[in-house]
RNA sequence: GGUGGCGUGGCCGAGAGGCGAGGCAGCGGCCUGCAAAGCCGUCCACACGGGUUCGAAUCCCGUCGCCACCUCCA
C-alpha cells in the first residue's frame, strides 16, 4: 500500500516516501488575490484537498500550506482610488475562502499571506547575493533597488521543465530594466514612482517589494523547512514560477521540494480561459448553476492531471451521476431503518478503491469502484439481502467521505433542509395519503392526478415497499 | 525555434501489450395499475499509415489534427 505520485520534475511516477516518517509537508501555490475566483482556482484547491485527505487516510500527519499572494504587480494594477491594493486583496481573499468552504475544501494548516513574510524573503535574497547567484541592478537613477537572480550563474536553471537556458525565448522581455540578461528574474523590485508607500518595504537594496517567485520560496521554507515533501500548483505555474522557485531555493542551498505535483487546467470550448477571450467561468456563476456537492463531484471526477473541458452539459451530467449515489443512500437507509442492520458498522473502503487512490490519486477508477458498490447495494436491496445492502452502504459512506462527497455529511445540509422541508412534508404527505386511498380504490385517474400535480410543483414520487416517497426535483 | 501534453464508442471520461473501467444519453426486458427509482441485457470504441509481436487502443517509426508553456495566470 505504497502511495505513488507523479513527480513532474522526474516526469515519472515515484513511490511516495516522506522525508520524516509519518509526516508530510505540503506547499501549494494559492491565488494572487487580484480578481474573483474562477473554476480553475476551485479545481486546483480541490485537487490538493483530495491528495491531503488521502495522505491523511494513509496515516500521514499532513502539514498543508497554501499561501495567499497579496502583493504583486496585478494586485497593484487592479487597485483603485476607492479601493487600495490591500483592501482589494482582502476582499478577493474572502471570496476565495468562501468558495473553498462551500466546496468542502478543508482549511490549510497554515495560510500565510506574502506580506507577512517579507523578512524571510529578504534573507533568501541576501543569501543569494552572498553566494553570487543574485545581483543588485546598477542604479541608473531610475531603476535602482532591483535585485535579480542571475540565471547564468546557476547551471541547473531549467531543470524542472527540462529546458536549456540557451533555448529559452528571451526577447519577450519588454522592460529589461537593470537585468544583465533578459532571462534573469526579479527577486526584489525597487519602488517605482506612483507606487503606494503602503506597498513599499525597506531593504538593504533600497525600498521596494518582493518579486513573485521569492514569495513562495520564502513561505514554503518558513512553514515547512528548507526541505519538504510536496510542492503543488497549476500546470501553468511550471514555468517560470516553479522553475524560478526551484532555482533560487536550490541556489540558496536549500533542498526544497521532494515532489513536484501539477494539476491540469480547466478549459472552455477547447481553449484555456482568458480575460481577452472572455470565456472565463467564475465560481459565482457555477454556484448558481449547481449545488456545491455537484460541483465538487464534477471537479474531482476527472484525473487531477488531465485537462477538463467545461461545457454547459457538464454539471447536469455530474448531477445525474451523483444522484445515483444519493438515491441509493436514501433508499438503503429507508429499508434498513428499524432492522438490526440500521446504523452501519465499520466503515471500510474496498481494496480496489484504496489501490486506485494509491496510484497517483486515480479518482476516476475510485469512482468506478464507488458506482459498482452502489449497483451491488441496489441489487442487494432488490433481493432483500439486507446484510449485503448494509455493507455496501457503509462502504459507500466511507468512500464518499474520503472524497469529500458524502451526501449525508452535515457540510452539505442547507437551511431549507430543515424547517421548510418539514412543513412541506406535512403537506405532501397528506396528498400521498389521498393518492394511496385512491389507489386502494383502484381510482387510478384520481391517483395520477395527484401525482401530476406534485410533478408540476417539482416533486417526484417513488412508490416503494414502504409506501410512496417524495423528493424535490433538483 | 525550444519544452510538454492530447486525439478512446452519441456525449463525458479512465486504462496503457492478451480479461468490454465507470457515468450520462439511447434501445430491449424485469418490476409497477401506469410511472419513478432500481436491476438485467444491449450499444464491442481507441486520429491515420506502416512496423515489432503468437497477440497492439497500449510499444516503435512516420503522417495529420488540436492544445499548453517559453510573457501575468490555478
Amino acid at each position: 500500500m505504497t502511495v505513488r505520485l507523479y513527480d513532474s520534475q522526474a516526469q515519472a511516477l515515484r513511490d511516495f516516501t516522506p522525508i520524516t516518517a509519518g509526516h508530510v509537508g505540503m506547499y501549494v501555490c494559492g491565488p494572487t488575490v487580484q480578481s474573483s475566483p474562477h473554476i480553475g482556482h476551485l479545481r486546483s484547491a480541490l485537487v490538493y484537498d483530495l491528495l491531503r485527505r488521502w495522505l491523511n487516510y494513509r496515516g500521514f500527519a499532513v502539514t498543508f500550506v497554501r499561501n495567499v499572494t497579496d502583493i504583486d504587480d496585478k494586485v497593484l494594477v487592479n487597485a483603485t482610488d476607492n479601493e487600495p491594493w490591500w483592501a482589494l486583496a482582502y476582499r478577493i481573499e474572502l471570496e476565495f475562502t468562501a468558495g473553498y468552504n462551500r466546496l468542502g475544501i478543508l482549511p490549510p494548516t497554515y495560510e500565510p499571506r506574502a506580506t507577512a513574510s517579507i523578512p524571510q524573503m529578504q534573507a533568501i535574497i541576501a543569501e543569494l547575493i552572498e553566494r553570487g547567484h543574485a545581483y543588485a541592478a546598477a542604479d541608473d537613477g531610475e531603476h535602482g533597488g532591483d535585485v535579480y537572480f542571475d540565471t547564468g550563474s546557476w547551471p541547473a536553471y531549467g531543470a524542472l521543465t527540462r529546458q536549456k537556458r540557451d533555448n529559452m525565448e528571451a526577447a519577450a522581455d519588454a522592460d529589461p530594466r537593470g537585468k544583465r540578461d533578459p532571462r534573469d528574474f526579479a527577486l526584489w523590485k525597487g519602488r517605482k514612482d506612483g507606487e503606494p508607500a503602503s506597498a513599499t518595504w525597506d531593504s538593504p537594496w533600497g525600498p521596494g517589494r518582493p518579486g513573485w517567485h521569492i514569495e513562495c520560496s520564502a513561505m514554503a521554507e518558513r512553514y515547512l523547512g528548507a526541505h519538504f515533501d510536496i510542492h503543488g500548483g497549476g500546470l501553468d505555474l511550471r514555468f517560470p514560477h516553479h522553475e524560478n522557485e526551484l532555482a533560487q531555493s536550490s541556489a540558496a542551498g536549500h533542498g526544497f521540494a521532494n515532489f513536484w505535483v501539477h494539476n491540469g487546467l480547466v478549459n472552455t470550448g477547447g481553449q484555456k480561459m482568458s480575460k481577452s477571450l472572455g470565456n472565463s467561468v467564475y465560481a459565482a456563476e457555477l454556484f448558481e448553476q449547481a449545488r456545491p456537492l455537484v460541483l465538487r463531484y464534477y471537479l474531482a471526477a476527472a484525473h487531477y492531471r488531465s485537462t477538463i473541458d467545461y461545457s454547459a452539459g457538464s454539471l447536469p451530467e455530474a448531477e445525474a451521476a451523483l444522484e445515483r449515489i444519493e438515491s441509493f443512500l436514501a433508499r438503503v437507509d429507508r429499508r434498513l431503518a428499524g432492522t438490526r442492520f440500521a446504523g452501519s458498522g465499520v466503515e471500510q473502503v474496498p481494496d480496489a478503491f484504496a489501490s486506485a487512490l494509491d496510484d497517483d490519486l486515480a479518482v476516476p477508477q475510485a469512482l468506478a469502484v464507488l458506482h459498482e458498490t452502489v449497483r451491488a447495494g441496489n441489487a442487494a436491496l432488490d433481493s432483500e439481502d439486507l446484510q449485503a445492502a448494509a455493507s455496501a452502504r457503509s462502504e459507500v459512506v466511507a468512500m464518499t467521505e474520503i472524497l469529500g462527497i458524502n451526501p449525508l455529511s452535515p457540510a452539505w445540509a442547507t437551511n431549507e433542509d430543515t424547517a421548510a422541508r418539514a412543513a412541506l412534508d406535512t403537506l405532501v404527505s397528506r396528498l400521498i395519503d389521498d393518492r394511496a386511498t385512491a389507489r386502494d380504490n383502484k381510482d387510478y385517474a384520481a391517483a395520477d392526478r395527484i401525482r401530476a400535480e406534485l410533478t408540476a410543483a417539482g416533486i417526484t414520487l417513488e412508490d416503494t415497499q414502504t409506501g410512496a416517497h417524495w423528493s424535490l426535483e433538483s
